[in-house]
RNA sequence: GCCCCGGUGGUGAAAUUGGUAGACACGCAGGACUUAAAAUCCUGUUUACAGCAAUGUAAGUAACGGUUCAACUCCGUUCCGGGGCACCA
């Protein structure tokens, strides 16, 4: 026998499928363990070598959980509405249905070669009705529900209106809300629902006659087409995931996230604590009819008080028409104008270009009386805070500029602190000029300010977030229909016996009319009535719900991925409950990482499910970055690419004034040197049918080769940038064991690398010695050989030994999801035992053992050649012995002053006093000695010594 | 600009968390087997100097400085690379 790995896998995924062995209970005496992957979503493009490096961290953890006596919950399943689907149904007219369901089939096809562990009877795919009938009836529940502010949790709005209907609230009595019309009360509801209905701002493009997402326009014109993209206001729905900021922020302790991870999620929350207060309009510059006006303002702050030069204003605050002066509305309707005319983008980029304009009022400090300007520039955002500020040039950068920009006088409340030249952000100043708070640390003075300011009445201590509520509707075909019916301005929850909500069959999948969804156009689908019962005539909501919706509970439905009665049984979900460890890479930090966390707690607060946390430990796998090779040549009249060939080329400005093309090469191109040889380019060249003049090329010479060299990249794998490696080339040359092997010993699973087989064949001879330790080497030319080597005598200590330290390394490795440094030492334990001629069975059956979760394939054919029972996916996994590891002498590596002079050997029970003797007794220590004094003496048992002169 | 993370041979990397830096692997060089190739095995491989050699000496983890008997590891400053946020008051 010889190690025929395609054989040996093809044969063992079968018998693994055929024996369902990955299949999974939800009964079981075992303790449960839930091991997740981020679900992908199925590209046409297929599986590239950067997908499976996730998948394989986490299949070797599952395949280890299940050895070590767990019950694991290893799912997959397909992340399937999206945007590209759809947008290749609008080239090609192949409807997303028939692309999708192709594309699954190419994945996991493509993932059973490699040999995953997935129990596929629990697949579940978002774009299945029966799948998204539950994203449609938990949207229902959050549609159905309100975040209660003294309680901090989610509850059924039948709650909210009950209080009503008894007890009013601070704005109506309930009296009043009685006789409000039906309508009335669901504008009052609407406004706390936690999935709600608002108009919101969307990037409209005229030309395209759609709506694009945010990644769809770049630098202010449409990715495709390159049109203009202004902000239109629409009916929007929205989550409200900013009520749930305080909890999602502290679940983050609770949660064994990385710290780079947890930190860019605080961010994106951005808790900020401070003060909001008011600031009286009108100092007697005012016109008359303004002196009840008041700006208010927010600030984290405070202490900077009677450092407030100016207020400013955002342009679009309401307030603003209410102050601006007669003198100044020329000058203010000048700016709003200018304002209005510029893109987020260029808000966005153009950050330095300080601009504002003067309303001619005046707004009191209300601590001194001192009249204070009001500006309104673009700076302040009118969607944080109040949409209003107070100035402190002294202490805040913009402000500071500003005041400098326009000229406006600076007061300085942090004497030395401020040199006049840049403003100076510090907390530890003692304030000056501040009144009351004179002498005051402004970290102390913080709190003070903030106590006096609720004293006077005139603001209150003030939590804000950075956060905004989720937009939730998409303009698109491809994604879940609301279970809305709106009967005009009022939106109508369809009844969970009406669900799901089909996606209706399209032929068309161009916008709709006035910026609506693809869904717009279905006239018929569109008119609706209210219920099954067909009472009432309503519209039907014709936008689809974003990519995050059905991935933000798609866990859960693992647990349970048939049940038709609810999305998930409450049995099952206490008995799987968290998802132990959650693998998947950083680039969802903040999208789909915060949204499941939001569901999963308001479903908690529900009563659905027993944890408000998804995920206990999250592993971020790094991405597997692809090589490009180019070379670039300046853009002439010579060089024209034909339209074939722009398929290879793409255009890199420098500079914005000389143009390059550049060439990229997959690496079929390139030789070891990255260089690239005239026959190479011009067999490139024939083959891309490239139209370039080859003449303007500088060749370089070697004998009597010319060639370029090439410049290299590492950049994300990408189709369009010709950089893709397919796991199947790997798989059909070296086998799925080696594979899995490899992408585990390229380095940690964390952190990022570029794809390079260059050190396949290693890991690949790693399984061909392993081999050779069960069979003896065939003779290609008489063929003879291949006899079993296995003899079934008992192990000696020394054998032992090597096992044992095996068995610790690997378990320890595992268990911290350091598999590379594991793959290391399974290379280190199989010579170990080939130089040990070691070929007892005891031991190779544990080692095969070890080795399942990292090569499934050969350790099942070799565990069975070895003649034992059942599969090794449920053998029992060895025990540790330390008597094994104790060793009875060791090496003491000894130094001098910490440099390295020599070594004595010591039992490793040795005392202090015992090694001193035997390093005074130790010729060469005492050479390096000279006579001189030993001051000190360090023993670190286990480890070495030191003496110390 | 702010916040993270990182920088170790020709290459991917390892280092029991302060204790013999470079495990393991690739590549390269030399050798064995072979008519030859493939496959396999063995030896060497941080740098400099000395030696026929075994070996020895010195330097060495981006740079400089510090703490320590001992620093890749801890502290400070600087440089470089990667990621995230970006007028959030």
């Amino acid at each position: 026998m010889e190690y025929n790995f395609r054989e040996i896998e093809q044969k063992w995924q079968q018998q693994w499928k055929d024996s369902n062995a990955y299949k999974v209970s939800n009964e079981s005496p075992k303790p449960k363990y839930y091991v997740l992957d981020m679900f992908p979503y199925p590209s046409g493009a297929g599986l590239h070598v950067g997908h499976p490096l996730g998948y394989i961290a986490s299949d070797i953890y599952s395949r280890y959980k299940r050895l070590k006596g767990f019950n694991v919950l290893h799912p997959m399943g397909f992340d399937s509405f999206g945007l590209p689907a759809e947008q290749y149904a609008l080239e090609t007219g192949q409807h997303p249905a028939v692309t999708t369901e192709k594309n699954i089939e190419t994945f996991k096809a493509q993932l059973d070669k490699i040999g995953f562990c997935y129990d596929w009877s629990r697949e579940v795919r978002t774009s299945d009705a029966s799948y998204y009938k539950w994203t449609q009836k938990i949207f229902l529940d959050l549609f159905n529900s309100y975040f209660c502010n003294t309680q901090q949790k989610a509850r059924p709005i039948a709650d909210l209106i009950e209080k009503y209907k008894t007890q009013g609230n601070k704005n109506f009595t309930a009296v009043q809300w009685n006789a409000y019309s039906k309508a009335e009360q669901e504008e009052i509801l609407m406004k706390r629902r936690l999935a709600f209905s608002s108009f919101g701002e969307v990037n409209w493009c005229e030309a395209l006659g759609t709506v694009l997402a945010n990644d769809e326009v770049v630098n202010g014109v449409s990715e495709r087409g390159g049109h203009p993209v202004v902000k239109k206001k629409m009916r929007q729905w929205y989550l409200r995931i900013t009520a749930y900021a305080d909890r999602l922020l502290q679940g983050l302790e609770t949660v064994q996230f990385s710290e780079p991870m947890k930190e860019m999620q605080r961010n994106w929350i951005g808790r900020s604590e401070g003060a909001e207060m008011q600031f009286g309009v009108g100092s007697g510059q005012l016109a008359v009819g303004k002196e009840q006006l008041a700006i208010n303002v927010y600030t984290t702050r405070p202490d900077t008080i009677f450092g407030v030069d100016f207020l400013v204003v955002a342009p679009e605050h309401p307030i603003v028409n209410s102050l601006v002066t007669a003198e100044q509305k020329t000058a203010i309707e000048e700016y709003l104008t200018y304002v209005k005319s510029r893109s987020d983008r260029e808000r966005m980029s153009e950050v330095k270009q300080i601009t504002g304009c003067f309303t001619g009022a005046y707004a009191t400090n209300p601590f001194n009386g001192k009249p204070i300007p009001v500006w309104i520039a673009e700076y302040v955002l009118a969607g944080y805070g109040t949409g209003a500020i107070m100035a402190v040039p002294c202490g805040d950068q913009r402000d500071f500029a500003f005041a400098k920009h326009f000229s406006i006088p600076i007061t300085n409340i942090i004497g030395e602190y401020y040199n006049g030249e840049e403003a100076n952000p510090t907390k530890e100043a003692t304030l000056q000029n501040s009144d009351f708070l004179n002498g005051m640390l402004m970290k102390d003075a913080i709190a003070v300010a903030i106590n006096k300011i609720e004293e006077l009445g005139i603001g209150k201590r003030k939590v804000n977030y950075r956060m905004r509520d989720a937009g939730f509707s998409r303009q698109r075909y491809w994604g879940e229909p609301f279970p809305i019916v709106w009967q005009d301005e009022t939106a109508i929850a369809l009844a969970e016996t009406d669900l799901p909500l089909e996606l209706p069959y399209a032929e068309k999948y161009g916008p709709g009319p006035e910026g609506e969804g693809p869904l717009a156009n279905m006239t018929d689908w569109v008119q609706a009535p209210l219920s099954t019962s067909g009472e009432g005539q309503g519209v039907r909501e014709t936008s689809t719900m974003p990519g995050y919706a059905g991935s933000s509970w798609y866990f859960l439905r693992y647990m349970d991925p048939t049940n038709t009665e609810t999305f998930c049984d409450r049995k099952a979900s206490d008995y799987w409950n968290q998802v132990d460890v959650y693998v998947g890479g950083t680039e969802h930090a903040v999208g789909h990482l915060l949204y499941s966390r939001m569901w999963t707690k308001v479903l908690y607060d529900l009563g659905y499910i027993g944890f408000e946390e998804p995920f206990k430990k999250l592993v971020n796998q790094g991405m597997i970055t692809g090589r490009s090779y180019f070379f670039e040549i300046e853009l002439s009249d010579n060089v024209k690419p034909n339209e074939a060939s722009q398929k290879i080329v793409s255009y890199k400005k420098e500079n914005g004034a000389t143009n390059f093309l550049r060439f990229r090469y997959g690496h079929q191109f390139v030789d070891a040197n990255n260089r690239i040889t005239r026959d190479l380019l011009n067999k490139a060249i024939e083959k891309y049918d490239l139209v370039i003049a080859i003449d303007t090329i500088e060749w370089l010479n070697e004998g009597n080769e010319e060639f370029l060299v090439l410049k290299e990249e590492s950049e994300k794998m990408s189709k369009s940038k010709f950089n893709v490696d397919n796991p199947d080339e790997v798989v059909e040359k070296y086998g799925a064991d080696t594979f899995r092997m490899y992408e585990m010993f390229l380095g940690p699973v964390e952190q990022s690398k570029p794809w390079d087989t260059k050190g396949i064949e290693g890991v690949h001879r790693f399984l061909k010695k392993l081999w050779r330790l069960f069979f003896t080497d065939i003779n290609p030319a008489t063929n003879a050989g291949g006899e079993p080597k296995w003899v079934d005598s008992k192990p000696t200590d020394a054998e032992y030994k090597i096992l044992h330290k095996t068995i610790k390394k690997i378990e320890q490795d595992t268990e911290n999801f350091s598999y590379n440094t594991a793959v290391a030492a399974f290379m280190i334990s199989v010579n170990e035992l080939a130089d040990a001629k070691c070929y007892k069975k005891e031991i190779l059956s544990a080692v095969l053992i070890l080795l399942t979760p990292y090569a499934p394939h050969i350790a099942e054919e070799l565990w069975h050649a070895l003649g034992n029972e059942g599969s090794v996916l449920d053998a029992i996994y060895p025990t540790l012995e330390e008597k094994y590891l104790v060793e009875a002498t060791k090496e003491y590596p000894v130094s001098i002053n910490g440099k390295m002079r020599s070594a004595i050997n010591l039992p490793t029970e040795a005392t202090e006093e015992e090694a001193k003797q035997a390093v005074l007794s130790n010729e060469v220590i005492l050479k390096w000695l000279e006579g001189k004094e030993m001051k000190k003496f360090i023993f670190v048992k286990g480890r070495m010594i030191n003496v110390v002169i």
